[in-house]
DNA sequence: TATGAATGAGTCTTCATTCAT
DNA sequence: CATGAATGAAGACTCATTCAT
């Protein structure tokens, strides 16, 4: 606890170095924003781990909100772009299934990079209350997702896709099956036989069970009896 | 300096029923704790919506830490002891598919009488960091999801289940398909053409999609069924 | 910490269950009181070493103010009534060694039965602010102080008593040689040397200091009187 | 959460003479320590008298622990200090009562100083449980204290000292004649002809008792020379 | 650009006290 | 006689923020 306001590079050698002090005061906010919660990140935090003091931070951004849009608009809104990025290339009218794929690999790519975006994106930005939430929402990718409904719409249309499948919900399973996975990575170790766990046998379980369920495609109608 | 004055009767159950101060406390803790989130909650804030003043909140829950506990303990655990309440009166050897079913029926119906869990399962659960996770782990039920896990396994094996599926994923699956869409439903509204959902068309999405993934092979509509 | 309140023994059995609780209260008091200062005490330490409730000190002693009158009036009185009960059995126009000699003892013997008034004599009755001062004063000895005072300044008359004494210090002079030095004690093991000190071994030190000075002329063991 | 923002320039001792708040923080403590005991005074009380805001006291000291080694390392140990400094100037063995002399020289000449310390040193550091007692004990005189010992014993075995005069208590029975009854100077109006007393008075009271005794053969007046 | 000093508001916690039983 | 429930006041401590340099 001990001069805690005294500049000093925690942990790895700073190769931040020669990066703005406003460089590495985001990259410490996002990653704590991800360990902690935004509630409970508090501004000595953030400027013990950028190695720099505390009054920078409000230097840069004062008030606080100016550092939460900051972290928005010059890293959340990031990770959106990465994992869409893929997406303009497909096939015009590009199926769902398509579409979904693509999806999950640009999500799970992005997070390869920016593994903070999953936990923020659970607890900041989806959760009631989530304090990042009204700030990204204008980074959302709308056409992704309204193209995601249109081509799940469509494929019930043409019975490729279940009946009691909606459309509505489609992108919000996908985050369920990618971003909130890996949001829980520290449990992991919890689940029985979870120790040889890992993202890319995630993907391909996201992968699967997209596309055909937890437990389908089944040779006859296992669950009928609902 | 601590605890209520109360003796207790050693080893059997206090009864509370006259400590209506109290409950109210952990009804209005749980709220809030679903709506801004643990670290974000102040005990001034659980006073005022229980009706009682700051200092009793600390005279029953002192240390802080004294509230989570009781928190977890007498509420969170309900949840729990509710979704997985169906499961035992399933057949002998279950079917992974229908484990999957009564336990999204279970979680959904532990939802509507318990709306406080989903957030709470997302954001101080599951989350890394989450200050509840440590809690909560004692009372999850391991015996369901070594069950599912084991069911997937055999489902496999009897190639009823798809190869990519990873049985160690498969509650967090549930989860993400039940609990994470939950704790979003102030973000439906957002949605294009979200103002019609519902928690009623989302549990039929999540059978639909656990059983046949998103965009599964649905050449023969075989759970129109439904 | 946990549980205070719950009635209960501490340390050796309570032989004084069968005391009423008011005097268990004072006991438990006056101790702490002597270990730890009046205004670092609290009500619910004195309760629980008493064993019994922290509600039952305020029954008896509401406000605190009546817990200090108490303590003084039913405990610190005795040690001052027991000091000095073998003063009026000196012949009548008493020597001031006689006196000193006979208050000393006195004091020794008090302390020995009341071992917690050394330290709240030093800390609570002499020192400025000490907050038992007040109340004390109407216990103090006036008369054996007045006695001393003569005795001493007929001694200067008479050329056996130094001429720097000045008698208004001198009981000043006796507390400083005997309840100062026993409030002490758990300092005597850090002297060089000071296992083996003891309060007889001080009671020796504290006659021969006052009879004869620290480096007086003691060429003729002055005061083998004793 | 910690310390002063203030970079130390390392080994060298900070230079505070800029400092003004914090000097006038320490003051105040420690004059409020001496009024009413370290347990009794509040962070509120210490702003007030150094005319800043409470907030500032836990910015320079926090936690409180801080404030009390602070004012025991650049407070308290300037007393020990100062009474000592005339000390190295006796010639080389000397004597047990030039020893004492001096000392109680030095402890008049720092208490007309720093009058707070004999109340601080009554009640923080000799009593048990004193707050600073553990903090003091590094600042304590150990060689002067070995020093006078080492010098009563030879006086002893010299047969210039009394029999029952014991080497181990002399440092405490010369602070029972100097810091303990400068301490009680709230209480000397009390005393019967208690008006005209002042410290000049109890100065030469105390090298007349701690030389001759109070009652001790005093036919020549020996120490008339002061 | 950067930082130490300083503060107001607010948090958790403690405690003496009151009251109904 | 005794105690659990409840509260107001106050304490230590935290934090975002402001400001002079």
């Amino acid at each position: 606890m001990a001069s805690v306001h005294r500049p000093r590079t925690r942990g790895r050698p700073v190769r931040l170095a020669h990066l703005k002090a406003r460089e590495s005061l985001l990259d410490a906010a996002v990653a704590l924003f991800a360990e902690k919660g935004v509630a409970a990140t508090t501004a000595v935090e953030i400027a013990a781990r950028a190695g720099v003091t505390p009054a920078l931070v409000h230097y840069y951004f004062r008030p606080r909100e100016r550092l939460l849009d900051a972290v928005v608009d010059e890293r959340l809104s990031r990770f959106v772009a990465h994992a869409v990025r893929a997406l303009p290339a497909l096939p015009a009218p590009a199926s769902a299934s398509a579409l979904i794929d693509a999806l999950v690999d640009g999500v799970f790519d992005a997070a390869r990079r920016m593994p903070w975006m999953p936990p923020i994106w659970i607890r900041e930005i989806v959760s009631g209350g989530g304090l990042l939430r009204g700030r990204m929402i204008r980074h959302l990718p709308v056409h992704v997702i309204t193209a995601l409904q249109a081509a799940l719409a469509d494929g019930k249309r043409r019975g490729k896709v279940a009946h009691d499948i909606d459309p509505a919900f489609a992108f919000l399973s996908i985050a369920g099956a990618t971003l909130f996975p890996l949001a829980t990575r520290s449990l992991w170790s919890h689940f029985p036989g979870g120790g040889a766990l890992s993202a890319a046998r995630l993907r391909r379980h996201a992968h699967a069970m997209l596309s055909g369920g937890l437990t389908g495609p089944a040779r006859r109608p296992a669950r009928t009896s609902r």
